[in-house]
DNA sequence: AAAAATGGATAGCGGTGCTGTCTGCTATTG
DNA sequence: CAATAGCAGACAGCACCGCTATCCATTTTT
């Protein structure tokens, strides 16, 4: 297939796919004369991941590009992979006090260490966790019963997510399922969360909902 | 308090303050001479909500505008108020398939009626709940079996939001930390997973995490 | 032979979140 | 009382990001 059948399925259009090539989105086309260039099924799968990494996950460009890159790496490491997708889903920190995200930093490794968690030291995990219980601290929100809370739901859905990612059986299909479920995985449980507090509110203060 | 001293208690740069209340982020301060105004800890205290939600949160300046504005509202009502801030987490849709949208939110629908939650037709949260399940489809992923697990998660955690927002006591406190424990819990949550995937993963995997 | 499409290159555009500069005034300092 | 620094408000401009538009030489289709 060629680049107007490659946009014509996806719905990409065709300056925005030579934009997505020009940025190591999508791997070039097989070439059949120096300006003829062949696309196949890969390229639409992938396509189809870049939207949606882009417009449900709000991944910036670049942290897309070394996402694919890490996932066509021979030797797929999950850790590595997602290490890339956290960061750039945190945004700007700098609007926090860096002593209270020390502080911070260290009720998190304690945290993990009470629960047994075998989480690197180094995870950027570990960090943005500290900068929002920082945030949640400089709008004067005390969060302590919530963190435990949270971390017993945490443990719950990783458990379940492990699930999602073992379904798929083979090692690409299941760094595949990671990147997918983890990204994804974040917006459909805030969706969720929202639809969940929704009706919480409803049943505790007795407001009737607009219906159902 | 004058504007170099808000700068300087928030580490908000003043030009940027300035921004903030010609967006009508910030309420101008009381104006002591024409050319004169003074600012105070509410102001502060505010500034400080603004950055978290854009930094963190990463709403952008138009829906804490609007956010903001229904906090401020006299009668206060968390269900509107929540509603503002959940379609902006949710990004462009343009890139999935509107009849995969429409089927997925039938689904949607038949799980919250089937859970017996009582969420208005007409919310936010279920389109974009559609939305998210489309764009698992359209990545080819399988989720009927996450979709029951994550509702089951978010009852649980929807709960827990629940009592930090009763904790705040009075009604403006509560609404506060509604929108606080909203927009910051989803990160905190993100966070979480992502240290309880790795521990998971390390435990499922026999991988050893780098330590601990 | 004519028209349409292609790959590749380059420049520009629209939105967003600031930032820099200016003006006319006010407060502070020596 | 002058000199200096700071202020509010208005306005233009900037940097970044994700595209989009235009052009060219070549190839494919009609």
């Amino acid at each position: 297939m060629r680049i107007a059948e490659l946009s014509r399925r996806t719905g990409v259009p065709v300056p925005t796919i030579k934009y997505y090539l020009r940025e190591g989105l999508l791997p070039a086309g097989e070439l059949t004369s120096p300006n003829q260039a062949r696309y196949d099924d890969r390229h639409v799968q992938r396509l189809r991941l870049v939207r949606v990494l882009l417009d449900i996950g709000r991944l910036p460009i670049a942290t897309i590009r070394q996402l694919l890159a890490a996932l066509d790496e021979p030797d797929p490491d999950v850790h590595k992979v997602l290490g890339h997708a956290l960061p750039s889903a945190v945004g700007n920190k700098d609007s926090i006090d860096p002593d209270v995200v020390r502080r911070e930093r260290e009720r998190i490794d304690e945290l993990a260490l009470r629960r047994g968690w075998q989480v690197g030291h180094d995870a950027p995990a570990r960090q943005a966790a500290a900068e929002v219980l920082a945030a949640f601290e400089q709008v004067g929100a005390d969060v302590s019963t919530l963190l435990e809370q949270y971390a017993d739901a945490a443990e719950t859905i990783a458990d379940y997510d492990l699930q999602f990612v073992g379904r798929a059986g083979n090692p690409e299909g299941m760094l595949y399922a990671a990147v997918v479920g983890s990204i994804l995985g974040d917006s459909l449980l805030a969706a969720l969360r929202r639809m969940a507090q929704e009706h919480e509110s409803a049943k505790k203060f007795g407001i009737r909902g607009d219906d159902c």
